[in-house]
DNA sequence: ATCTGTCCCTGGACGC
DNA sequence: TGCGTCCAGGGACAGA
């Protein structure tokens, strides 16, 4: 699932494919739940436009046009955005993949599943948005106009700091995976990097926030960062749907300790890896490091 | 104000 | 082989 890693390697990737081309048209699917902007205006307002910049918020890109309008976009769980020269086998479900041929699935057109499609005046490449699960978002914003969405982000989890950590720990009784979840904490935080930075930090995701003292704050911060930079100089984390842009799997998925390694041995002391659910989301960690 | 549960969606894994 | 069931989960929202 994509989050704030492996969104920032998409925006570094993808934003020399954007950056300065002008839109021709725009392909979509029918109107649905993930078009916060319906899919009719898309094709019309962003034809003819150019894009100027591209920005990360959190889990959140947004393409600045040279109309002062801006295009959010938000990759959800299965959201990928990637160039039409890309190949990868996860841009093909199982069953489709297994009725082509070696050669054939070296060809990834858009299938039901391509919401969004940016066709440049220039040609080739285009850039598409895939999303099987429809999570993703995709939202027009008018010149001078926010988004609650975006407003209510706290600071970008690459500057997470533990007196900002603890700060929001006060009174708060739920996890504290749950508080590192909460994008008003720090933004970009998802299941993956909540999980390797409590163990990192030696911190049982059911704590209770507020039992969480100043010094484990920091402790935490520290591995949050450590982990997220880590991750985004591996490419990101390629568990299950993400590519980057030119179709290339992350490796962060190999240096991980606990996220998704239920009963294997714990990277430190072997013990093996516990799983238990944490509102309604399944949370990792080893039952010997983490206190 | 804070917290919990529900919902949106589809494909893959698993059991019979 | 094929069908049914469960699970993955970001974030908005409703209700306690």
């Amino acid at each position: 699932m994509p989050e704030l890693p492996e969104v920032e390697v998409t925006r570094r990737r993808i934003a020399p494919l954007l950056v300065g081309r002008r839109i021709a048209r725009v392909q979509t699917t029918a109107p649905s739940y993930f078009y916060l902007t319906p899919p009719d205006r898309l094709k019309s307002e962003l034809a003819g436009r150019q894009v100027r910049a591209l920005e990360r918020r959190g889990k959140y890109l947004l393409a600045e046009l040279d109309d002062g309008r801006r295009l959010l976009l938000h990759l959800g769980m299965t959201g990928q955005l990637y160039s039409s020269r890309a190949t990868s086998v996860r841009l093909l479900s199982a069953s489709r993949r297994a009725s082509l041929s070696p050669e054939e699935q070296l060809v990834c057109e858009p299938d039901e599943h391509t919401h969004l499609e940016l066709i440049f005046e220039d040609g080739e490449p285009t850039v598409r948005f895939r999303d099987v699960r429809k999570f993703g978002k995709v939202l027009l914003l008018e010149p001078g106009h926010s988004d609650p969405r975006l407003d209510r982000l706290g600071t970008d989890a690459l500057d997470a700091s533990g007196d900002a950590l603890f700060a929001a720990c006060r009174k708060r009784k739920i996890a504290i995976k749950s508080l590192l979840l909460d994008q008003k904490v720090f933004a970009g935080v998802g299941n993956i990097y909540a999980d390797e930075a409590l163990f990192l930090a030696g911190i049982r995701p059911r704590r209770s926030a507020q039992r969480v003292t100043l010094r484990e704050c920091a402790a935490i911060a520290d591995a949050l960062r450590r982990v997220l930079e880590r991750s985004i100089e591996t490419g990101g984390s390629s568990i299950q749907d993400f590519i980057g842009p030119d179709g290339h799997d992350g490796h962060y998925q190999d240096e991980r300790c606990v996220y998704a390694r239920t009963g294997l041995p714990c990277r430190r002391c072997a013990e093996p890896v516990k799983k238990i659910i944490i509102g309604q989301r399944s949370s990792h960690y080893c039952a010997r490091c983490q206190r």
